[in-house]
DNA sequence: TATAGGCATACGAACATTATCTA
DNA sequence: TAGATAATGTTCGTATGCCT
């Protein structure tokens, strides 16, 4: 047996078993050479922990510790038996506590044999027998993804196998470029052909410079690899992505849409989707109604799943469409085809090149879309310690569990237990609890705005007051702590004595963070700068979804405690600082939950800078207010109904006279864009005092819609369905489009979103909502009372343009109705 | 098996009130 | 003028998507 040192970069991780022995398989890319290797490692076991009681003897606990690893259970499927059991002190709720290690031979036996001790009386509890075993090897190897690591390994004859001997991770190498790796993308067109869907274009575009399309039929489209029929092109696809050899598939929805049509046609034709240089087949599994298509060593990245989940908040287009986010996310200019010009096209057998270069644009922008996202993936799949190909699936919830887990492995702390069902339903019949502060803002135009907030509030509070579950009302401080660091609403205070677990970790997020930002200061290399960006941004996400965690039902770290005091202090804080504000003679406009407002007789730093300081001074801990910057304009509108400034929706002129808009319609999706662009249009003119063309455009864009010249586009509304159309209780426009679609014979999901344009045929606003592509008229009168007047009215009165809306006799009517 | 709550707004549904029509 | 019916107004709940 020889002994090596192989370095490379981990990036996927499975496990195989052989001879009731579990086998972990790390795939490693070598940096220098860019050859993948499957390294194997026999030296890892599945375990999970019992806890015993604590008030168990030495001698009670050493018999207990003798009944486990003597436990044996005889049934169909063999003898279940246990491997070893080691005794161990582990942190569990700032306690030491007595804990054993019980280890299986295989990870299935793991839930098998919780369930045969669980009626064990001296047991107290089980911990961490629902970590899944490779990413448990993970966390306990100290594995640094995406990051040079050592591995001794030995070479075994016989197999041809890399035996794993020790593992030492480089944690000070940058992480890697996406150049490292070789990307594929595809994409699949299809038809629906007597109930089934069929394959009729498959595209696949690689970092190489490949650029296929495979159909069966003879197109005249340059880079066409025509086969014989379907069978063949999925055949073909196979063939040429072994031959590319990539290390990632990339799709847009490919776990939802192309891997399961894939699978479907793979099975009826007796085709196994075999495509790694490995010999690894491609599983399709589902767990409710998620589904992943995953093959070791070819990681496929559902690009959709990670836009979804992570980060859609930031995205604006109107759906999550591949053409819609490379446009945002790339600026690429958009080519739609929509599926009945595919299907028309193929019937006719017209236009097909048109259809298989929009096939090979998808599979380009999905590999252009891979790159854009990389870094970021990247960067969070090593902050939390997950393979890339669970990290684009993983929600918030899952990121903040993954990095607590890894955390508390390093500080030999067990983590608490998921929530069973009923534990959860509890927990969410608690109702809400209560959240921030909203200043309910001055109606009208206000001038020169100081813009304040705290740095990262909620995770500044959590470790100041070092809030968490076991730190609440603790015995070691009753006396000291009830004073100084009691909860403003509440009874609850936290220790001062220890430290604990979140508030520990998620000092060391913001800490680092600090550490990074300060290092992008100084770096000039726009590529380094790039990933230490990417960083950083992994930090903030997760350390921001802490506080949600801690609130969330299905949460290891749930307690409603440690959420409301989370809150309570925030609203301690913002208050404050709006009070000090007032005594110091500035005038407050507007806050929400952690930022201040505050309008001033002109630009002053001095006076800004001072209070800064003042407010600064005053406050514990790492909390920490920060000025945002200077508008010279600011515009809050008047709530539609009841008294007081609409909350949440302003617009602001930054120094260079730049338009910022938030919570209007314009930045809602749920409004035509004929009403989101007259909004900003107005607010536009409107801030720049042009009062009366900002009269004449809304003018103009009546008469228009009066003697129909807006294209019926500008009119779409975009709604999402956000559940099954059965389980409505209200008939929403959106939903009765829907309605009228699925009678045509169409079929929807929820989740889907639906374009739906006003008609002029109907009663009510629903009755005459018809889906966009069915839509040849629309509702003049509807898209004037409903769309525009009301997006522009308020606006135009917090600027004291009062005599719009001049009501007659009920019927809307205004001085834009001549 | 959505990290949290706070908020504005639209529209439907159900009901209350008023206007209009009829006998 | 009582009673029926339609039109209009009010209130409430559902639904969506934003903000921090």
């Amino acid at each position: 047996m020889n002994s090596d040192e192989i370095s490379g970069i981990v990036f996927d991780c499975d496990y195989i078993v052989e001879g009731n022995k579990p086998l972990v398989r790390v795939f490693v890319k070598d940096a220098k050479t860019k050859q993948n290797i499957v390294l194997h490692d026999s030296s890892f076991c599945p375990y999970f922990y019992v806890v015993p009681y604590l008030y168990l003897t030495d001698e009670q606990a050493f018999l207990l510790k003798k009944k486990i690893e003597l436990f044996e259970h005889d049934d169909i499927s063999g003898t279940l038996k246990v491997k070893s059991v080691k005794e161990e002190e582990k942190t569990m709720g700032l306690q030491k506590r007595r804990v054993f290690r019980v280890e299986c031979f295989i990870p299935k036996e793991v839930p098998l044999l919780k369930a045969h001790l669980e009626k064990e009386e001296e047991i107290e509890g089980f911990r961490e027998y629902d970590i899944l075993f490779y990413k448990r090897y993970l966390i306990d190897r100290n594995i640094e993804l995406f990051r040079q690591m050592h591995f001794k390994v030995h070479h075994e004859k016989k197999t041809g196998r890399f035996f794993v001997d020790s593992i030492k991770a480089d944690k000070n190498s940058p992480l890697v470029d996406f150049s490292l790796f070789r990307w594929l993308a595809f994409d699949l067109e299809t038809i629906e052909e007597s109930g089934k869907t069929k394959i009729i274009f498959a595209s696949i575009v690689d970092s190489s410079g490949c650029k296929t399309v495979i159909t069966c039929y003879r197109n005249g489209y340059e880079h066409a690899v025509v086969v014989e029929d379907e069978k063949s092109i999925i055949e073909k696809m196979g063939e040429i992505i072994k031959k590319q050899n990539p290390d990632f598939i990339l799709t847009y929805n490919g776990d939802n849409f192309d891997f399961n049509v894939l699978e479907d046609r793979a099975k009826t034709f007796g085709i196994k989707l075999q495509w790694s240089s490995i010999g690894e087949n491609f599983t399709y599994f589902s767990k409710g109604a998620r589904k992943k298509a995953q093959c070791f060593g070819l990681v496929h990245i559902d690009i959709y799943k990670f836009v979804f989940s992570i980060m859609r908040g930031t995205i604006k287009s109107e759906t999550l469409k591949l053409n819609n986010i490379a446009k945002e996310l790339l600026g690429d200019e958009k080519k739609d085809v929509s599926y009945s010009d595919i299907s028309h096209a193929w019937r006719t057998k017209t236009n097909l090149s048109k259809i298989a270069d929009y096939c090979v644009h998808d599979s380009v922008l999905t590999l252009k879309l891979g790159e854009h996202i990389f870094a970021n993936l990247s960067s969070l799949s090593n902050l939390v310690c997950q393979l890339p190909f669970d990290t684009c699936r993983a929600s918030y919830g899952t990121l903040v569990e993954a990095f607590a887990i890894r955390k508390a492995h390093e500080k030999n702390i067990i983590v608490p237990n998921k929530p069973s069902n009923e534990e959860m339903v509890k927990r969410k019949q608690k109702g809400m609890f209560k959240g921030a502060f909203v200043y309910s803002p001055k109606v009208g135009l206000k001038k020169n705005i100081a813009l304040f907030d705290f740095r990262s509030l909620y995770p500044s509070i959590i470790i100041t007051h070092n809030i968490d579950i076991d730190t609440i009302n603790c015995k070691c401080c009753l006396k000291t702590a009830k004073k100084k660091n009691k909860v403003p609403d509440y009874d609850f205070y936290f220790c001062q004595k220890q430290k604990g677990f979140i508030p520990s970790i998620l000092e060391e997020i913001i800490f680092l963070r600090v550490k990074i930002k300060k290092i992008i200061k100084e770096t000039r290399d726009t590529k380094m700068l790039k990933k230490l960006d990417a960083q950083q941004y992994a930090l903030k996400i997760v350390a921001n979804a802490f506080y949600g965690y801690m609130g969330f039902a299905g949460s290891r770290f749930y307690d409603y405690r440690a959420a409301v005091s989370t809150t309570s202090f925030g609203r301690h804080y913002i208050h404050k600082v709006i009070e000090e504000a007032k005594e110091e003679g500035f005038r407050v406009v507007y806050g929400d939950t952690d930022s201040v407002f505050l309008s001033l007789p002109k630009k002053n730093m001095k006076k800004i800078n001072k209070f800064l300081d003042h407010i600064n001074n005053s406050l514990p801990g790492i909390m920490d207010l920060e000025y945002e910057g200077f508008f010279t304009k600011g515009l809050f509108a008047q709530k539609k109904h009841g008294e007081g400034g609409a909350k949440k929706r302003y617009a602001l002129v930054d120094e260079n006279g730049n338009i910022i808009i938030k919570g209007f319609e314009k930045v809602r999706r749920d409004w035509s864009v004929l009403a989101r662009q007259t909004q900003e249009k107005v607010l536009e003119l409107l801030l720049s005092d042009k009062t009366e063309e900002a009269k004449n455009y809304v003018r103009d864009v009546i008469d228009k819609l009066k003697t129909k010249k807006v294209p019926i586009e500008e009119l779409v509304i975009n709604t999402n369905l956000k559940k099954s159309i059965s389980s409505y209780e209200q008939m929403a426009p959106h939903v009765m489009a829907v309605k009228k679609a699925i009678a045509r014979g169409m079929k929807f999901k929820g989740g889907q979103n639906i374009a739906y344009v006003v008609t002029a045929k109907g009663k009510s606003i629903s009755d005459k909502a018809q889906l966009a592509e069915f839509a040849n008229d629309y509702d003049s009168q509807y898209y004037i009372n409903n769309q525009i007047i009301p997006v522009v009215s308020r606006i135009f009165e917090a600027v004291g343009v009062q005599e719009l809306s001049l009501t007659d006799n009920s019927k809307q009517k205004n001085i834009f109705e001549y």
